[in-house]
DNA sequence: CTGAAAGCGCTTACAG
DNA sequence: CTGAAAGCGCTTACAG
């Protein structure tokens, strides 16, 4: 019913062999066979059908995004859908398609990339964080299958990762609030379990030593996720006798509610109290005065995730081990 | 190198088509046998090849998202990727997986779903909204494709698609509102163009006049995405004479604008002023006290068209025409 | 520069 | 209940 290679192959007057090459950008094909081949290809609406090229060609130019879902997923990490997007922009550019894949809920541990390896239906797989189990990292290491990770994954492995470094985003927020004169700084963070606040509070801090300017150990608060838990360090922050000159926010939660605390308080921003927090999305466009922000481009970081990958699958002697991409500062109204 | 169905075949001393058949679970194959082919499988580590697969059986199952992606996609339209999260969700259950396509980098209007229909990479397609062309939709009605609309194309077609009923949305807000005994309310949408905040309205505006309380066209505001502009309508609106009692904003973001505002005025809430607001996604967790939202389960509406979708490809003859799924009220401390 | 033919690894009528 | 064989629609060594 649908039109097939040997239907072209019939109406341009040659083989499909000669109809593959011309699709495949074979180099040994005559020009004037070429032109007959791409107008009969137009005339018929002939598109070749891909689960046959796959077949064929032992791959399927296809890329797993392999992750953990649940409900509410877009909106408690919105984070990890632009780095799929970024991922996706390059990858189509590569002429992969993208797919995605669970496994939170696999039956047994490494379910999902056991059938991922074996199954072949894709060529190589992006591994979100959140998904990276250690019977994912095994069944990776020992196919070698073409991977990425995003995430460092904080043991030693020879799996391929990339990574936005949050010392370093520490560090800009540290020399951000130096030039601007501000040498006592506070610092409100997430637990102090979660990794990416310590990471980020351990840039800050040795930055600030190296300047010369300790940060108090009281001026060190690590909070939570809920609000209130929030509001009430920031208000014992604010108004502590020893209240820093500038307060760095690990996240942009953080954020809203020590700006809502500081109105409260009917303090004035920077004057009496600065403050800079760590990602722009997705709260900080609810913000006024607009704060100063150490964004971090989380779609970049799916795009080098998505070109890693696509350059090691064109050219398997690759060794790429990781790529760390850079915050960015974005000036506001609260430094 | 890796293993096949003959080496499967040769272990359990069967032939291959046997082994295929206790694969796809035929029933006519004695226990005996199948419990040798089954134990040759585990003993082999084998898993189908999914590309022969989708080549024999002329199937995929795989099933793609078409949508329209940009850079801070995730973070412009966190529901986008809900939706996809509550489809995918459904989707795997049946077995299909899920790959995602943007049309909108197209090079030539329906470029994507061309290739999509006529590629036969998947066996059906969930189109969001943001990329329903026209183009789309013809290709789609033409090939007959199997297919899920996500939100209802505004004019007279075909398609099957799944919504949320918007207006009933704004018939819930006023009967929550006429409930608790306001009934001179206010509305604080976006621009007058926008689909969604249009329905909205109808809905409120429409319940609000059965009740006798027609609400007053001063207290109607078409505002737009920028926080200074509604934050001007808002405060406009709260301290004109003839304020109403209560006001419904059309969105969350709306909502954070219109809590800051009354803050600064002074005005406390429920008391002098009641709100609610739409949508518990992305911002209602930033704010406080915790208002009431007329929500709607996003994520229901993708496992809708997951499910849609998916009985129609088990059985074709299945004429699912539309699904519309409800709002939900979620009492908060601000009506 | 072009084509005949084998092959990719399954599935499925069909025969027994 | 089981198997031999054709076939799915391409690609690609290989021969010419």
């Amino acid at each position: 019913m649908s039109v097939t290679i040997n239907d072209v192959a019939q109406a341009a007057g040659v083989s499909a062999s000669t109809v593959s090459k011309v699709i495949n950008g074979w180099t040994t094909i005559s020009p004037a066979t070429t032109a007959r081949v791409q107008a009969a290809i137009e005339s018929l609406h002939y598109v070749p059908n891909q689960r046959a090229v796959s077949f064929a060609k032992g791959a399927t130019k296809n890329i797993t995004f392999l992750t953990s879902i649940n409900k509410s997923q877009a909106y408690k990490n919105p984070h990890m859908f632009e780095i799929l997007c970024g991922a996706y922009s390059v990858l189509s550019k590569y002429n992969y398609t993208v797919s995605i894949t669970d496994n939170s809920s696999d039956t047994f541990p490494g379910e999902s990339i056991y059938r991922i390896i074996k199954g072949g239906a894709c060529d190589g797989i992006i591994v979100h964080g959140s998904a990276l189990t250690k019977d994912v990292a095994a069944n990776i290491v020992a196919s070698e299958f073409p991977h990425t990770i995003i995430g460092n994954p904080s043991y030693d492995t020879p799996l391929c990762w990339v990574d936005t470094n949050h010392v370093l985003g520490g560090q800009f927020a540290a020399d951000h609030l130096l030039a601007k004169g501000y040498t006592e700084v506070g610092f409100i963070g997430g637990r102090k379990s979660d990794y990416i606040s310590s990471q980020r509070l351990k840039g800050l801090r040795q930055t600030m030593l190296k300047s010369g300017n300790k940060m108090s150990t009281e001026n060190i608060i690590y909070s939570d996720h809920d609000f209130n838990t929030i509001y009430n360090h920031c208000v014992k922050l604010l108004t502590s006798k020893s209240r820093p000159q500038a307060i760095v926010c690990e996240n942009c939660f953080i954020a809203v509610v020590l700006q809502k605390a500081i109105e409260r308080l009917s303090l004035s921003t920077p004057d009496d109290i600065a403050f800079l927090t760590f990602d722009k999305y997705p709260y900080t466009s609810t913000m006024q005065p607009t704060p100063t922000i150490v964004d971090i481009d989380v779609y970049d970081l799916g795009v080098q995730a998505g070109s890693t990958l696509a350059r090691k699958l064109e050219n398997p002697k690759l060794l790429v081990q990781s790529y760390t991409t850079l915050p960015l500062l974005i000036q506001g109204a609260t430094t």
